[in-house]
RNA sequence: GCCGGGGUGGCGGAAUUGGCAGACGCAAGGGACUUAAAAUCCCUUGAGGUUAACCUCGUGCGGGUUCGAGUCCCGCUCCCGGCACCA
């Protein structure tokens, strides 16, 4: 608080935790200001408060509420509360009083009411309230009251942007408007202005190594700091010898040059731009990478981008987008493109660790350089942890090794298989093998169906189907919605590679039975064209295996038949008490409908015997998921 | 310190909106086939319980909300990443 703005103290209690935290422990007055988004309003009504009969009044009125161990809770649209204020009035029993929170703050006596809308009415609520109850003396304020009841907890501190309440002429501005119209208002009385307050600090981008584009700058004793004029753009590095971490200063001669303006003896900027500058613009060259006469075509960059997809490691996550979005920006402030954010969904994908190992006096080592713990050239004992692969590191397993054992498409399918991409993951080889045998279980399966397959025509006929055919059908085409869902919206590839494999595990049960060929057929041309992505070169194969002499590539990716999803019966879990205590297997119609569902349920062998002879309290039916019984 | 992500079997991980925890795979154990091995196939595998259908416990720890919590809320703990000169 004490080093942000200008000294001035915000505080906003009624809207921000932390400030009403504060308020709350040092008794400060708490008076709402801003209306909530949902005008949704509660009040408790303590059994020992009210008159007998409430409950049937409120009924009436068309209040909701839930009785809690005799008291009641209620629920109140915005439009309720007046009626429900005079209601609660007339039942109240002397010396008693009542509250609404939320959308409005309304202490309810007998003889009045009074709304928490200034300091004043807070004090006036304060004393009423501990003449009534000596108990709360100890509290200072209406809201210190309202926080020991633990059910108003989320209705007392809210930080939505509603209207303006209880804030003179400014009462009732909705909640978009009320920046500028209340800095409009300070403006006017000459008390204040608005100011953008950019939380970013400076970029500064010059750096001393040899990496990056030159400075375009040349310093000239006689006129200062001159640009390089634009026909002399851009300024190459110079090509030399490799000078490691060495910058453009110690290149001999690069500096040295002439002042553009008069001609005298001058010295270039020696300092190359932050590589953050070349990555903050990149996709807008790649638009029109061949143009020699500007960076890019505004026409081309406006009809291609922004990206659609960025997919891009957590070390981007934070400066290289904040550069790229301060860019674009600024660029499209400029007028030079049509855009003002360079990228429209970011994926962050997560990194592969593995072992390091490391010697404090001889640095990383390969892991094959290690002789029992120690490093081979001091002996010491080495550190070993854990790092994202990198060649500095010394951690990096090339792929070449798995592709020469197992092949290309099984390092494919396994890696893809290992996580979830955006999250990091340690890398092992354990399972490898285990991708290897799927694709070999299959190739197998596919090549054994191949002849069966190869001259079959015609479409399924579901009505020919006996029942592992039509299981197998629909498992198919439920296969083909979620896949189609993990690659394209989730990027959850690992999850789609398991119930591909789920599939080929049920396709190899149904073909030693007595397989439909028009079945086997749909599933191992969906499979291949599903796995494509995942395993290109044995799927090209197989395809050419089955019959057919086109490319994977050039066929469209599967459908799926809507009404193949859905099951005849449906197994429903049923709770008592909390506890799964038994499964109901119905037809899909009695699981949509909550009655028909919860007949079903109760009437259940295995449910009506636990329930017997036992008070049925409460039965939660979830039409088509579940069914929750509450006996005593 | 600030910001972000995470903690689920022996392991990698699944559970998409609060609704059957552990899909799929690895490893392990048992079996089939084989002269043998490899490969392949089948079975078992969260923990415990007088081990069959059943019951109890179980998603880092402690509380809460709920008929119901891995999932929501509050508090804590541990791990990883970023914090501006590697890109």
């Amino acid at each position: 608080m004490m080093s942000y703005g200008t000294g001035a103290i915000m505080a906003v209690p009624a809207h921000d935790e932390r400030d009403f935290e504060f308020a709350i422990k040092f008794g400060l007055p708490i008076i709402p200001v801003i209306d909530r988004l949902d005008e949704q309003a509660q009040a408790f009504i303590h059994h020992g408060a009210v008159k007998e009969g409430t409950a049937d009044a409120l009924c009436k009125a068309g209040i909701s509420f839930e009785q809690k161990k005799g008291s009641l809770l209620v629920t109140l649209e915005k439009k309720q509360i007046d009626s429900y204020i005079n209601l609660v009035r007339s039942y109240l029993l002397p010396g008693k009083w009542s509250e609404i929170v939320g959308s409005r703050f309304v202490f309810i006596f007998e003889d009045k009411t009074v709304a928490l809308d200034s300091v004043k009415s807070d004090l006036e609520i304060v004393a009423r309230c501990h003449r009534l109850e000596p108990e709360l003396r100890g509290r200072r304020t209406a809201m210190e009251i309202l926080v020991s009841r633990e059910l108003y907890s989320d209705l007392l501190c809210h930080a939505d942007h509603g209207e303006m309440l209880h804030s003179g002429s400014f009462s009732g501005t909705p909640g978009k408007e009320a920046t500028t119209k209340i800095i409009n208002w300070l403006e006017e009385n000459g008390v204040g202005s608005g100011m953008v307050n950019y939380r970013l600090h400076d970029w500064l981008i010059s750096r001393q190594r040899y990496w990056g584009a030159p400075i375009p700058i040349i310093y000239c004793d006689k006129c200062g700091v001159v640009p390089v004029p634009e026909e002399d753009l851009p300024v190459l590095l110079p090509e030399v010898e490799f000078i490691g971490k060495k910058g453009l200063a110690d290149v001999p001669g690069y500096a040295k040059t002439i002042c553009p303006d008069c001609g005298g003896r001058a010295k270039r900027d020696t300092d190359t731009m932050d590589t953050f500058v070349d990555s903050s613009w990149y996709y807008l060259r790649y638009i029109s990478p061949h143009d020699q006469n500007q960076p890019f075509v505004k026409e081309d960059v406006d009809r291609w981008l922004p990206v659609d997809q960025y997919v891009g490691g957590v070390e981007h996550a934070i400066l290289h987008l904040l550069y790229s979005r301060f860019v674009t920006k600024a660029l499209h402030d400029l007028g030079y493109i049509g855009f003002d954010e360079p990228f429209r969904r970011l994926f962050t994908q997560g990194m592969v660790c593995h072992n390091a190992y490391h010697c404090p006096k001889h640095g990383w080592l390969y892991p094959h350089e290690v002789k029992h713990g120690c490093c081979p050239q001091c002996g010491e004992q080495v550190e070993i942890s854990n790092f994202s692969m990198s060649k500095s590191k010394k951690n990096v397993v090339a792929p070449t090794e798995i592709i020469e054992r197992y092949g290309a498409d099984t390092e494919r399918l396994y890696t893809l298989f290992m996580g979830p991409p955006d999250r990091d993951i340690e890398w092992s080889e354990e399972g490898v093998r285990g991708a290897l045998r799927f694709l070999n279980r299959l190739w197998n399966l596919v090549i054994s169906q191949a002849e069966r397959v190869a001259d079959v025509g015609q479409s399924v006929d579901t009505t020919d189907l006996d029942e592992p055919g039509r299981a197998l059908w629909r498992r198919y085409h439920h296969t083909v919605k979620k896949v189609t869902e993990d690659i394209g919206t989730r990027f959850s590839f690992n999850t789609a590679v398991a119930t591909i494999m789920e599939l080929v595990n049920e396709l190899g049960r149904y073909v030693q039975q007595e397989p439909c060929d028009a079945l086997v057929r749909e599933v191992i041309e969906g499979l291949v064209l599903m796995l494509s992505p995942f395993v290109p070169f044995v799927c090209e194969e197989l395809w050419r295996q089955i019959g057919r002499s086109n490319a994977v590539l050039e066929n469209k990716w599967p459908s799926f038949l809507p009404e193949a999803l859905e099951e005849e019966t449906v197994e429903i879990p049923v709770q008592i008490n909390g506890r799964l205590r038994a499964r109901v297997r119905i037809p899909i119609e009695v699981s949509r409908d909550a009655s028909a569902l919860e007949r079903a349920a109760l009437d259940a062998s295995a449910v009506a015997e636990r329930i017997k002879g036992k008070e049925l309290v409460k039965v939660i039916a979830v039409p088509g998921r579940m069914v929750s019984i509450v006996v005593r």
